[in-house]
Parts: C-alpha cells; sequence; structure tokens
DNA sequence: CGCTAACTTGAACGCCATCAATGCTTGTGG
DNA sequence: CCACAAGCATTGATGGCGTTCAAGTTAGCG
C-alpha cells in the first residue's frame, strides 16, 4: 500500500500526549509529527538496517547521532565491571542516542532485526532551532521516556522476584496494546538473560519466578517468548501489592 | 547584593549542556535560560514557600502546574499498597511537575524548607509554545533527568546494600560539587527512611550499610545528616565493583 | 544431526527482610 | 531549662529468598 511505503519513508515518534485532557484509555499513543516534521527529518536522515545482536552505538563513542526506531526492538543497556545492566527495551516510535553527554552513556543493541534512522545530531539540532513544533513534540517524548525510567526504578524496588515479574509482564502488555496490536499473548522478543538484566536479577532467580506464576496457575508459557495472561486478577494483585 | 536578590526574584533551571563538546568538567553545570526567559516566567509563576515535610501536589492531583526550586530539597515519591518508594531528590534549579499524564503520578514534598515557583501549566505552555530557545533548555533539562533517573535504576538493580549506598553517596557529592559547593562533607538533608525509600532498603537495612562503610574506615558520620568520606578509593571501588 | 549457547533445575550459603526491643533526638509544655 | 513524649534510628535474632556454583536440559543453528 502506497500509504505504508510513504509512512515508512520518514522518521515517526508515538507517544501519548501529557497534555491534553482525558484519560489514557481514550489518549492513544499516537504520531506525533506532523508531515513536514517528517519530511525535514527524512531530509537529513539515513535508514539503518541492523541484525539481532548487532550493536547500534557503543558506550563511550561519540554521540554525533541520534536514532528514531522504524521496526524491531532495541536494547538499551550499560557495562559496568560486575556485568551488563539492560536500561530500557526501545520499539516502533522511539527515539534514543539523545540524552547523552557528548558520549554514549550506554551500549544500543539490535534484541531483533531492526531497521532505523540516523539523524547526524547537528542536522538535528538545527531543525530543532527553526522548528519550535517539533521541539515540543521532543518534550513530550521525553516526558514518556522519564515516565518509564522511574517505572523501571518502581519495578528494581521491589522485594520479591515475582514481583518484578509480574510487573514486567503487566508493562510488556500494555505497551503491545498501546501500539495497536491485539495481545492475546505477551510477546518476548528479547532473551531471558536480557529480562534478568532488566529486572535486576540473576538468570537463575528468573527462570524459577517464571516457574512459580506458571505454577500458580497466573500465566503459561508457549514457549520462551510466548506468554499467556491466565489469571489477570492474580497478576495485578501480585504487581500491586508485592 | 543587588545580583543576587534578582537572581532569587527569577525562575531559573540549571544543567549541564548535552551537546556543546568538552569534558563534564569543562562544562560545569550553568543556568540554561536568558534574562528574557526568566522574565518571561517570572511574570506568570507565584512563588511558594513549604515548611519541612509540607505536600507540594499529592500523586491523583489535576497536574495543572510545573515548579521549578529556588531553594532546598524535594522528595518526589509514589505511594503503593506497600509502601512508598522515592523516585528522585530535587534541588535548586530543578523544574518538577512536567512529566505527567493529566494528574500527578507522584507526591513532592519539601525534605527541608522549599521555596518555589509555581508555574500555571497552561502559562507554560503559551510560553513554550512563543519561545523556541525555552523549548531547548526544557529539552536539555529533560535530558538531565532522564539520564539521572537510569542512574537511580542502575543503583536499585545492585544486589549488596553497602554497594547501592556507596553510590548514592558518590552521586550526592557529585550533585553538591556540581551545584558549586565545595563538599568536604557530604550534606544529606533528607531522613533516613527517605534514603532507604530511595534505595529499595528497609531502615534497618540501610542502617547496618552505614555501619558496614564506617566500620571499614571508608566513611565517617558526624551526624545523621554529615558523611565525610575518609577512604575515597574504596568508596568507589565498592560502587564500580559491586 | 550434532554442536553450541541459552536456559532450567538443584543444593548450599549469605544477605536482607522481618519483627521486636532499645537508644537517640526533636519538639512541646510545664 | 528541664521533663516528657513521640517519632526516628540503631541493634539483635530469626527465617525466607535470591545468589552462587554446578550439573543437566532444551532450543536454535549450521
Amino acid at each position: 500500500m502506497a500509504t505504508e511505503t510513504k509512512d515508512l519513508a520518514r522518521p515517526a515518534i508515538h507517544a501519548v500526549h501529557p497534555w491534553v485532557p482525558g484519560s489514557p484509555e481514550t489518549r492513544p499513543r499516537h504520531q506525533l509529527l506532523s508531515d513536514d516534521e517528517r519530511a525535514q527529518l527524512a531530509k537529513v536522515a539515513s535508514i539503518l538496517r541492523f541484525n539481532k545482536d548487532e550493536q547500534i552505538f557503543v558506550q563511550g563513542d561519540k554521540a554525533d547521532a541520534v536514532f528514531n526506531i522504524v521496526s524491531g526492538v532495541v536494547t538499551v543497556y550499560r557495562t559496568r565491571t560486575n556485568g551488563d545492566y539492560v536500561i530500557s527495551f526501545l520499539h516502533p516510535g522511539d527515539l534514543f542516542g539523545l540524552s547523552e553527554e557528548g558520549h554514549y552513556l550506554n551500549t544500543a543493541k539490535a534484541a531483533t532485526s531492526v531497521t532505523v534512522y540516523k539523524i547526524p545530531l547537528p542536522a538535528f539540532r538545527r531543525i530543532l532551532d527553526t522548528n519550535a513544533d517539533l521541539d515540543v513534540d521532543i518534550i513530550v517524548k521525553l516526558c514518556e521516556d522519564l515516565r518509564e525510567a522511574q517505572r523501571h526504578a518502581l519495578v528494581l524496588a521491589q522485594r520479591r522476584a515475582a514481583t518484578r515479574l509480574a510487573m514486567f509482564l503487566e508493562l510488556q502488555e500494555h505497551l503491545q496494546s498501546a501500539s495497536g496490536e491485539a495481545v492475546s499473548e505477551i510477546n518476548l522478543p528479547m532473551d531471558r538473560s536480557s529480562v534478568a538484566a532488566y529486572l535486576g536479577l540473576t538468570l537463575a532467580a528468573l527462570g524459577r519466578a517464571f516457574r512459580t506464576l506458571v505454577s500458580k496457575q497466573i500465566i503459561s508459557c508457549r514457549d520462551r517468548h510466548h506468554v499467556r495472561i491466565v489469571d489477570r486478577g492474580a497478576l495485578n494483585r501480585l504487581a500491586d501489592e508485592g
């Protein structure tokens, strides 16, 4: 379809707008950018493709571009002397590489096959300077990223592994439904060790947490990447009350 | 001094600019806003004073204003069925209440006596629309907040309590030195239970962690709000290597 | 079909949560 | 200024849960 090709041929930033009234249900996640903004960004962007596990940038690299995801999932993580810590999983419509200090603070790698727009920072700044509306869109997106990071902290502050996993699964389901897909099943494209690194758990503890939820009839796993919620009430209770 | 009075009479947003070259050392945290921007904001802002432990807004309230700290420290936390979780400690030059979804997601309370500018959201948006430079300043600030939230997640992902505390102390020291104060001593204006809620620990565990660091001659405590670093190397090692 | 890496499972240990009791400090009123 | 009270913080003992290390299993890929 022509429209779809045209859509894919331009950067897109998806978010819920925090300032317009209405409940989150009535304000779905939508495309923030105008056609004009998207066209401007497309002019300076190059499109790149990465295979699973390929690195998009590495922590310490000079931060000279921002990225916008077209398709696929990106894992952002930081490597420390005692292991890797996953900061976030990013999805189509997300922007990343912006919140850096001259050099990338984190490493970004493809969790699945990924296509992204790469927008050189100087060009990006130039467009920001000349286009006031884009500024506001970026602000909205950053607010969303901030809320997301705070929710991540909330997850990590939980004491029991099963609670962290329950919150993570609810978050993933929410992300999927907000992006418009029907979700009879939660899709977890990243591998277990990445989830463990995101939840601040060892692989072993995460495995046990999965087994606990399955044995309690709260979820069922078709395979390692597909989870079905059996008892949503119990999952919610676990996530909310620890 | 006249200048100081004038400075205090206007909103101010402090941050390091992530896009200008140079090491963080050579790019100190500075005032982002121009005199004009500060004057515009001052026109629509009202100044408020809160005593220690007074609430500035409560989670669930309609989010109709953003706040800018003039002096004092603000604790942002979220209350859940199983307790309070501290999201962040905010300082003069910080902006908060922006990243909400129509209603405040968190509660903000004064950790010390606090004076803030309250800027009604409609007026704030109007200024954003007409002032392109301010947009960019807000973006810079949000990027800093995002990095901060990610660092918090990194702290919470640590397994040992002493490691979390070491990272927290280094962060506090960094904040203080970045705001221009000489730091022979780390100042912790918030109380222990808030620190515990920030670090995802119980009061008891935090107390033990303090005692561990003291007994290992890594820090010494003058009182509950003043910590001196005795062995910075050891503190660094603990924070970096777990 | 075989190999390798990812994942699961098991047993022992250690750390933190929990609960309870004590000590400290801050604010209040006598 | 002191006595008191109430909340905050430290300390101690116990148990649960997650880490660690190791072995076994599955899944994905050539």
